[in-house]
DNA sequence: ATTCTATATTTAACCGTTTTAACATTTTTG
DNA sequence: CAAAAATGTTAAAACGGTTAAATATAGAAT
């Protein structure tokens, strides 16, 4: 038993010969060491936790896409699980997670997440943790984000530059940390160019989909003010109020520049195609899950590790809507 | 320890006092049972497995949503194989799964795949498996379906309802049933409305998406062929073709109407909207996971199950496109 | 008080590995 | 050829529960 166990899992001390005898004769027999003994025995389930707010996402698809690929490569699996912006499912899940006793979690925040106590029970249990995207300021965990605030600043200047002089933000929510940096650097960007801040010029999406950006973009019309480009915090967004734009006669990007943020599959589809941010999700999972895998190595090893926080680049992507 | 273990798990031989007094005091010293222990003896982990061609996709990442929701409300989790639309890959991802001892497995099939002998390694492992989408016709299993037939035949009814005598269909690759499936519906269609059916008039989408709509479209035009209406296999082959129809100033839907398939979300947000047939992704989900429970709960009680298969209604959603 | 029944406790096997330790055998070396 | 080193075998504990069986103890019925 010993040998063969020690053979299979290429120990110093088994002779090649021997090991090789037992490797084929493993295969022969087609033995497959069972799962559940062995998780038992080595307290580790190679497999890992993701939770995100939704999985039906250009971003959130792509970042899963990367995860897996990555966490595959390394021997793990990966168990999605979706908090649907609640917090009270996030939690749910994390617990879920703790008593599956994955290797560790990978996670980004819901919007109405204030509290983090359930975050700090992940380390309390020792259990590696890395958000993305949306994270907590306030956890001492590692990160992989963008510059969210740079990127926003990008992304009005670009409208500053193409001649816009009355630029309005439809923002996201008031909480979550990149709504918070996309409407701060929107705001620095004018500051910087000579243009006043005026926060009637802000609207709020709060669930930054296609509708609230159509929900939006009719009240700026009613509200009659002088527009002549809008930076919108999503793609989703954008695409919402260029349609109602259309339907108005508004034509885009003549009377109205838009600019948009993600950098979804759909902006470049529409029509006129959607200038944007790119936000490479694929990238975010993939550093991701390798932040993770660190974390774990060093907890195996009974090393400590110093949370590292990871911030992607994002590029301007100039379409017709800003030209 | 006995007594403990029947009271947390409410066995009718222990008393519901001392239920309750061990529930209360598992809860103060916050017990949580070892599932890794569990598992080794119950020989189950409430985990099933899910192998898809990719997850960056509408249609897919609806499917996964349907499954998480109710695989979650039953106890069970959810690990995430992607294809890649690679046949070996998906061999590779049912060993992995095979071998982590998942209770279940649901999956769609690569593109690629036609040989089945590993969808028959899941089965000789007595592991309950439910296909959904793209299934094998060759496999005894549950299986989650659309009439991919009806549906096509309804698309291209409704296409030669709005007038057009001449119409082109981009179809999938050759294997697949889907595509198959569909393009049989398009050629029913026209026949049963005395339309010739005329070979030449069916182009490729060899990976259905918006480049290969391009491609088709472009390639359409350089023919020449006197056209009124397209059956396109997916929303992103139609919507690259409209792309390539406005840049030539051709109407939609003056001059061509368009038809796509699977209402994804870009199909309304896009301009004029696309007419396409509703593939109901969360609902296909859903139902698949049920199916799968349905089979894991007969294999545990000894009892033998007779595959079903469900097929799920579609349905035509006009919108500008075939106006 | 005695018998019976309901409930609780004790004991031990079992799930299938990993791993340590003691011991046995083979191979190498001087 | 004997001693040392390398390798292999055997035995057993450990991982942390579940569960059957035997035994003990309570409370109820006679």
């Amino acid at each position: 038993v010993t040998t063969v166990s020690k053979a299979l899992k290429d120990y110093p001390d088994v002779r090649k010969k021997t090991k090789q005898l037992v490797k084929d004769e493993a295969k022969k027999l087609q033995y497959k060491p069972n799962v559940f003994a062995v998780n038992l025995r080595t307290k580790e389930s190679k497999t890992v936790g993701l939770i995100i707010p939704e999985v039906v996402h250009h971003f959130f698809s792509s970042v899963i896409n990367g995860i897996i690929e990555e966490a595959e490569k390394k021997g793990y699996l990966v168990i999605i699980l979706q908090s649907n912006e609640s917090y009270k499912l996030e939690k749910k899940q994390v617990d879920l997670l703790i008593s599956k006793r994955v290797d560790g979690i990978m996670m980004s925040m819901a919007n109405t997440t204030v509290d983090i106590s359930h975050l700090q029970e992940i380390q309390r249990h020792d259990i590696p943790l890395v958000m993305f995207d949306k994270i907590s300021k306030l956890m001492p965990c590692s990160k992989v984000v963008i510059n969210d605030r740079k990127a926003a600043y990008d992304a009005t200047k670009h409208l500053i530059d193409c001649g816009c002089k009355h630029i309005v933000h439809f923002r996201g929510a008031l909480l979550p940390q990149n709504s918070i940096d996309r409407f701060l650097g929107y705001k620095k960007a004018l500051e910087d160019h000579g243009l006043p801040f005026d926060s009637s010029m802000v609207y709020i999406c709060e669930r930054v989909d296609y509708e609230d950006g159509r929900a939006a973009a009719e009240q700026l019309l009613k509200d009659g003010k002088k527009v002549d480009g809008i930076f919108a915090v999503t793609d989703m967004a954008a695409v919402g109020a260029m349609t109602v734009f259309k339907e108005n006669g508004i034509e885009v990007p003549k009377d109205i520049k838009v600019m948009g943020f993600s950098n979804w599959f759909l902006s470049q589809a529409i029509t006129p195609a959607l200038s944007t941010i790119d936000q490479p999700g694929y990238k975010m999972g993939k550093k991701t899950f390798k932040l993770l895998r660190k974390q774990m190595k060093a907890k195996k090893a009974g090393k400590d590790f110093e949370p590292q926080i990871k911030i992607l680049e994002t590029s301007i992507i100039e379409r017709d809507s800003t030209k």
